[in-house]
This record gives C-alpha cells, sequence and structure tokens, in this order.
DNA sequence: TAGATTGCTTAAAACGTTTTACCAACTACC
DNA sequence: GGTAGTTGGTAAAACGTTTTAAGCAATCTA
C-alpha cells in the first residue's frame, strides 16, 4: 500500500498542491488561504491520515530535523542516561536524534561525521576524542551547530558544556587529606581529552598545595579499550605494592572494577582505606559500605547542552564560543 | 559551503550524471563503463571528498538505510547494552539506527511509529507495550519488517526474539525451595506485557509444582512510572508486614530498590533472607554478599534480533512469524 | 474610467539522486 | 551486405516536497 502524498490530498480537496503545502506549513494565514478551502483540505488531511514526506520535505528545504548525537558508549550509564535526557528534550522541541557510540576511536569518529553529513542532520552534540578537531572545525566553517559537553577540544571554538572536573577532583583529594589519608592513588584511563586530564590535574595540585609529594608510582593509567580482567589486574597491582590508604577513581567503570578487585583481595573500604568514585553509581550507594561518588549534574548539563543547540539552530550566525561549566558534587557516604 | 553533487562530478568528469551514479553504486561492469571511465571518476570522487546525499537517494529509492529501535527507556542499562550491540551489528551492515524511548506509554509509542514512519524507516525493532498491536499490523501489512524482542505480543505475527522468561522465574522459585524456604515473595511490575506475566505464572508454577499454596499477600505488583520513594515504601511494607524468607524481583531496578530497603531497615541477606534479581546489574556482583540473578543473554538476543531483520529485508515477502526463545541463566552468588 | 490594491490560488522550478529507455558505433556471423 | 549482438554511454523522468513568481477577479482610489 503506497502511502498518500500530498497530491492525493490536493486531488481529493480539488485544490493544487501548493495551496495544500501552505496549509501544512501553517502558512495558510500569511498567504491568505479561505477559511472555507482551509476547512476542507484540514479535514481530509486527518480523514485520510496523510503524514507529510520527511525525507522529500528534508531534500528540499536542506534541513532534516535530525540531530546528531556521537557519544562513547551508549551502554555507559552516564551517557545513556545523558542521551536519555537529550532525546526528551530535543523531542518536545520537534527533533530526533540520531545516535552512535564512537567507542573512542577516531576513525569510528569520522566516518560517524560523514555518515550524519550525508544524512544532512540539523546539528551535532558531541563527547568528542581527541584527533576530531579538524572534521569538527569543518562543520563549523559550514556554518552547522556542533555542541560538545563532557570533554572540550581547545581547538574547537564552539559550545561545550562539561563539569568542573578539576575542581570536584580536587576537592575529593582534599577531603582525603582532612581525613589524615597520607599516600593517595588515583586511578584513571590514558584516553587523552581535557576531561580526564583535569582530574588528574586537580589530583596534583591538592596534593601539592597540602604538601604532600607527588609519587607517579600512585597514579595508574589504564589502557582504554583493554578488558576487565586486565583492569583488575592492574589494579589488583597498584593495591597490593604501594601501601595506600585512599583512592579516587577517575570512571565509574574503573571504580566498579577496583570494587571488584577489593573485594577479590578482600579488603574493606572503612576507616583506614578509603574510595571515593568519580560519575556516581547505583551500584555504589548498595555497596557495603556505601561508596562515595562525585555526582555530575546530568539534566543540568543535558538543559544547556539543548539549550545551546537550539539557541544555534534558531541563529543562523556562526556558533558562538560559549563554555558552560557546571558544578560537580561529592557526594560523602559512609 | 555548499557541498557537492553528483552533477559537479560529472561536469569535472565530463561525463554524464547517470554515468557517475552507476559508478557510485557498483553498476558500472554491468553497465559496461569502460576501465578508463571508471579510474577517471573515482579518482575525482576520491580527491574531491564527495558524498552522495542520502536524502535524496532516499527519496529516489524508498529505502532509507535506517533502522527504528524502540524500547522502554534507554537509560535503563538492560535496553543500553541491547541497543549497543544491535548498534554495533547494525552497523556493520550499512545501516543506522534511530532510537527512542517509549516510557511504556501508548501514546509516545504510536507518534513515534508515525515519526519513523514518515522517515521512511526501513525496519523496525520494537520492544512493544500493550496497545500498539494495531499500529504494528498496520506496517505489517505495508510489507515493512518489524522485529519484537524482550516482549511478544500475541496479536501480531512478525518475528519475535525473548528470552525463556517463564522457566528462568520457575527455576529461580526452584531453586528457593530447595533451600528449604517456605515465604517466597515476589515483586514485579503492574505493566501487562507478556514477559512480565510469564514471570509470574513462572513464579506461580514452580510453587504449585511443589505443593506451597499461592498467597497474593506475597505479591507486590508496583506501578510502572511511579517514582523510587514510593517504590520502596510499598517494598518496605512487604518486608515488614509478611515474614517472607526469600523474594524474587522481577527487574533490576526493582531489586535494587529492594536492596535500598533491606539496607534501610538492615535487614541482611543471607541465610534466612535469600534474594534473586532478574536481569543481571553490576551493582549486584559488588553487593555483600553478591546477589544472585537471572542473566539475560544479550548477545544472543541481539544477534537474533539482527539476523531475523536483516532477513526480512533481503526477501521482499511478509514477514513470517518465527519466534525465537533464547535460554536465560540463573547465577546463583553466594 | 484607468490604475492600484487586495484576496485567493496555482504552475513550475528546484532539491540530488536512481533508473529506464534509448542511441551510436562497432563486431561478428551467415 | 544485412542483421543481430556488444560496448560505451546519455537524456530525461521520477521520487514528494517547498517556494517563487505570477495570474485572475473583485474591489478600491483618485
Amino acid at each position: 500500500m503506497k502511502s498518500l502524498s500530498i497530491k492525493d490530498i490536493a486531488t481529493k480537496a480539488n485544490v493544487s498542491i501548493t495551496t495544500v503545502s501552505f496549509i501544512i506549513n501553517g502558512k495558510a494565514k500569511e498567504k491568505s488561504i479561505s477559511e472555507a478551502v482551509i476547512e476542507k483540505v484540514e479535514k481530509i488531511i486527518k480523514e485520510s491520515g496523510y503524514k507529510p514526506n520527511q525525507i522529500a520535505r528534508s531534500l528540499r528545504t536542506g534541513n532534516s530535523n535530525i540531530i546528531g548525537l556521537m557519544i562513547e558508549d551508549i551502554s555507559n550509564s552516564f551517557f545513556s542516561r545523558i542521551a536519555r535526557l537529550i532525546e526528551d528534550k530535543a523531542y518536545k522541541k520537534g527533533y530526533k536524534i540520531i545516535y552512535s557510540s564512537t567507542e573512542n576511536n577516531v576513525d569510528k569518529a569520522k566516518e560517524l561525521i560523514n555518515m550524519f553529513k550525508s544524512r544532512k542532520v540539523d546539528a551535532y552534540i558531541i563527547a568528542p576524542t581527541k584527533g576530531i578537531e579538524e572534521d569538527i572545525n569543518q562543520l563549523l566553517a559550514d556554518n552547522t551547530p556542533v555542541i560538545l559537553f563532557d570533554r572540550n577540544l581547545p581547538d574547537v571554538k564552539t559550545g561545550y558544556v562539561g563539569a568542573d572536573h578539576f575542581h570536584a577532583s580536587y576537592q575529593s583529594i582534599e577531603s582525603f587529606i582532612k581525613q589524615g589519608k597520607k599516600k593517595i592513588a588515583l586511578v584513571t584511563t590514558d584516553i587523552n581529552v581535557q576531561q580526564i586530564t583535569e582530574r588528574l590535574e586537580g589530583y596534583q595540585k591538592a596534593l601539592e598545595d597540602h604538601k604532600i609529594a607527588y609519587d607517579e608510582n600512585l597514579v595508574v593509567k589504564i589502557h582504554f579499550n583493554q578488558d576487565e580482567a586486565e583492569t583488575m589486574a592492574q589494579i589488583k597491582t597498584l593495591f597490593q605494592t604501594q601501601n595506600i590508604d585512599a583512592v579516587l577513581f577517575a570512571t565509574n567503570y574503573l571504580a566498579i572494577s577496583g570494587l571488584k578487585v577489593l573485594k577479590e583481595i578482600d579488603r574493606k573500604v572503612g576507616d583506614d582505606f578509603d574510595v571515593i568514585a568519580y560519575d556516581d553509581h547505583e551500584a555504589f550507594e548498595l555497596h557495603t559500605p556505601r561508596i562515595s561518588a562525585v555526582q555530575q549534574p546530568l539534566e543540568e548539563i543535558a538543559e544547556n547542552v539543548i539549550k545551546l543547540v537550539l539557541s544555534q539552530l534558531s541563529k543562523k550566525t556562526k556558533a558562538e564560543q560559549l563554555e558552560i561549566i557546571v558544578p560537580a558534587k561529592l557526594i560523602i557516604r559512609s
């Protein structure tokens, strides 16, 4: 069964295609179509269940009402929760989302941008990887709105929304120090994005400000794409060879692996060994004892991302470089 | 900067649009285009970075290489993990995914189907809600492939992939009984989908087969869209008013709420009170003590879903009603 | 009364592809 | 030397919209 076209409606209503199009697009008044015709056509549209073909529409108008969302991995709860919020808000404004996981792989990311480009998405929301600066700048040069979130790229001048990672990390370490911790470890990843380096810098600065020497043996950088067993092995080595009394995990999945290790080696989190995780997770509240975590304000991030995107979509001007830094919150659980 | 069109390439290569199109679509041989021309055109395409406009292509061919994925909620880890796997596999076959969360809301689901329809998606993958049978049947009548997963709809005759919920539930209860449990509760939701009712039936049948009387006070149906505080209150009431010695949670988020309650009322999971969760979650392995769970084989589900979709896409025939039931696995942790 | 304005409507071009149908020039065959 | 087949290619229609420019009456203005 072929679906109806505007032509069928026009024939049925005995008016021209143009007239129907004007009515559909709410330009009836402006083009001074008579009430009688408007009503007749609207009735027919309603009765027939006609829906305009978005593809034809896109081809003609050049925009698709689709926003491309590129994240690292949709199965990571941080991203899936953000994605859900963004989807919700975009939907309310009539935009749909096409999403894809980049797996932090530059080639895949580039390919995705091409994909999105050929689908003529109206705007991009990207949690970027290093190495796609040029591709993004190309988009910006074409006047396509691009908003970055979670990680900023210094060489890309556009809107960005992210949490204050430096400060949150600093605070976490400071809270350890105030508890009297001396040998504080950091388990982080080797991906070279601002968001991650900031966490390291916060760690270093806090130590420095409290006159604790930085010891590189206490910082473990886990390779991004390796499997969990290997990650756990590395963390285990840290725990067993260094006499640490506190650890900050720079991502929630690292924290989960770390907690598994602790369980395995039967080391308890408590007064003499404390843990903070970056990015909260349901598991942390349920853990015994409960695990402290840095919470990013997901709702606020999503809200701002969409705000920036919509504002760029409405202006036709080049994207302005507007960085929105929202505070992250350290939740101390005990 | 306007992007290149096939016309620009044709002009540059001094051939017709048709020729370029044939080459792009790999029909050069078949249409007996000379090697020389093929090379020339391909070189120009490569150099210029030309990418065909998918929208125009879709308009002309009637298919979009997009698969619509409708799930309950992308921020639920079960769905986000499945989504990731499906995305991956679809991507490898050249298909992109547009996804949307239905929130188990019939109206939203219907609206989404319309949305997808007007975007001419090539196929649908749906974790359906009750009430959209007719809309789906409409799609099937138009010969559009639709594959259901996670929940089946009896009134829809099409491909379906899901786990054997009845059996997994039965097994879980049986394992309680073998431990000597007598008062076994079930915390489930009130959404009326096969997948959920099967879990209840498994519960009932296991009790019956082991001559334990069914007590409706031990079954709590939590309203789907309510907030967590209320859910926890209901579960708390169950725990405090009924003298139960085991509980099966029918979804992972219910189990998480339930575990929070246990923590709150300081009741320990252990020999005299056991818990099994349906759908595994990282939190369960980390919990002290570790929580047993029913694991659905995500990879296998995703694999089969994609297999069915692709098979439907290749045949032009009406969807065949093929139900693939994969076993779920009870992971006993202690 | 001529010209301008207003009210309602439409024909046709354009968006960037794919595909059908066709053409022209050779080659091969009997 | 006529016809059938092959090789290498193209013109133009079609997909379903939006939008520009214009047309025609009827009414108003001076």
